[in-house]
RNA sequence: GCGGCUGUGGUGAAGUGGUUAACACACUGGAUUGUGGCUCCAGCAUGCGUGGGUUCGAUCCCCACCAGCCGCCCCA
């Protein structure tokens, strides 16, 4: 073996492969429903798209970008997410043009160096949905009622949902303000860890889980105490929404987002039973980005779903479906003669739409019996020199385990009055 | 990027510094005449993640690298 995958990537293999399908049509499925439509990005763009809307300090910019310059000497990024694709594609395409309201979905591969472990890969797969240009808060419930329908089409139980508020470019400095105050006398106490995130990302510190940092946590300002009035509002409208919808809820005053483009709404599903990688959904409003990216001020929303960890989840859950390729006739033969004939009715048969293996190494009647009954098959056709002479065929259904000759030309009659 | 654990055939796994690397499942073939699901028999790693080193000799000892997993970080 002198070369394998990179690291951090994965082969979906056949057998695997009707999971991912199974769960790209759920993804269609109720896209379509709540009319969101489907848009294919470059897998790379430039990467100041990316640092732009990204934000320059953060972690998926700083440290996690597959980043190089191209044979023309620009500097391009395989996309770390879709987001900041999307609403370059919005604007590129003027889609804003076609009604206030622009629904977008996308299904696809990211790509992020990070250090692989379960539910965390290099190359993995996203379905998320961006919806621009309106602000209502009934828009975040919207797209977090998805988020969750979505879930639940999948049969996904043990799931929770975290909502948070991390304010606007007004009240959220605030805060950050009032946090590093309140922490700043205390923060000799704390772990290195805190120590060196406390200028670049205060927020943070609060969920340390530290026995003395966490002590000297209590009693800190929380974000809902500094939301302007139109970020309170804003939240308390999603929340009422949300809970007219029915949707259970926990407020995560310490849930926040990694990417610098949210503002006001942040949410976060989970199911605990995934170890270190337990978020299988997140997302928010991102109020500031169209306008980051050199568009006009737009208000937006949307998520990304992980679906690698969707994955693990149905399959820990035993939610994945059968899928087993059923055959409909397993073909018979021995001799030269017979594997001819064989051909032609096999021909014929899948030109019917049936589904039809024939063997075709030649191997003895009972290898290929062994076959046919392995491979699940409703019935199987066997030609041998008898069969050539008389232009009949053993029709055998190996279900009911009963066989008979039957003409050749009145095969596919038979099959037919048997299903 | 940091810390830890692990690495034997398609799979699960046993094993020892020294002729032929258990066992099970899977797979393939066979058990006299053209037939499946049970049973029985046989075959199936010139090889023990890769590359070095120690040794008369290493899958078992040492080093490096690679990969996977767990935790941190981050995120989906």
């Amino acid at each position: 073996m002198l070369i394998e995958r990179p690291r951090g990537t994965k082969d979906i293999l056949p057998n695997a492969v009707g999971n991912w399908r199974y769960a790209e049509e759920k993804v269609r499925d109720i896209c379509k429903k709540y009319g969101f439509r489907e848009i294919r990005t470059p897998l790379f763009e430039h990467t100041e798209l990316f640092q732009r809307g990204i934000g320059d300090t953060t972690d998926v910019v700083e440290k996690e970008m597959y980043s190089f310059t191209d044979r023309g000497g620009r500097s391009v990024t395989l996309r770390p997410e879709n987001t900041a694709a999307a609403v370059r594609a919005y604007l590129q395409n003027k889609l804003y043009a076609d009604s206030q309201l622009t629904k977008l979905f996308y299904i696809g591969s990211m790509f992020r160096y990070d250090r692989p472990q379960a539910g965390r890969q290099r190359e993995f797969h996203q379905f998320g949905v961006e919806a621009l240009g309106v602000a209502s808060p009934a828009v975040d419930a919207e797209v977090i009622l998805l988020a969750t329908r979505f879930l639940q089409s999948l049969g996904l139980k043990n799931l929770s949902l975290s909502i948070n508020s991390v304010g606007c470019p007004k009240c959220r400095p605030v805060y950050r303000k009032a946090l590093q105050d309140f922490l700043a006398p205390k923060l000799d106490g704390m772990c290195d860890n805190c120590k060196s995130r406390f200028d670049r990302n205060p927020l943070r510190l609060l969920d340390c889980k530290e026995e003395k940092c966490h002590q000297l946590n209590a009693g800190a300002p929380e974000i809902a105490d500094c939301l302007c009035d139109e970020c309170r509002d804003h939240f308390e409208k999603l929340k009422s929404y949300l809970t007219a919808l029915g949707l259970k809820y926990e407020l995560d005053p310490r849930l926040v987002r990694g990417l610098d483009y949210y503002t006001k709404t942040a949410f976060e599903i989970k199911y605990d039973n995934l170890g270190a990688q337990s978020a299988v959904c997140g997302g928010g409003r991102y109020d500031g980005l169209v306008e980051e990216i050199g568009g006009p001020a737009t208000p937006a929303v949307g998520f990304a779903v992980g679906l690698e960890r969707v994955l693990l989840v149905l399959e820990e859950q035993g939610l994945l479906p059968d899928s087993e390729e059923k055959l409909d006739v397993y073909m018979v033969s021995l001799g030269e003669a017979a594997k001819q004939i064989t051909f032609a009715i096999t021909d014929e048969l899948r030109q019917a739409g049936l589904v039809v293996e024939a063997d075709l190494a030649g191997r003895s009647m009972k290898a290929q019996m062994k076959s046919a009954d392995k491979s699940g098959a409703h019935f199987a056709i066997l030609i041998g020199e008898e069969e050539v002479a008389s232009e009949t065929v053993q029709f055998r259904d190996l279900k009911a385990g009963t066989q008979e000759p039957v003409a050749r030309k009145d095969i596919l009659a038979r099959i037919e009055s048997l299903k």
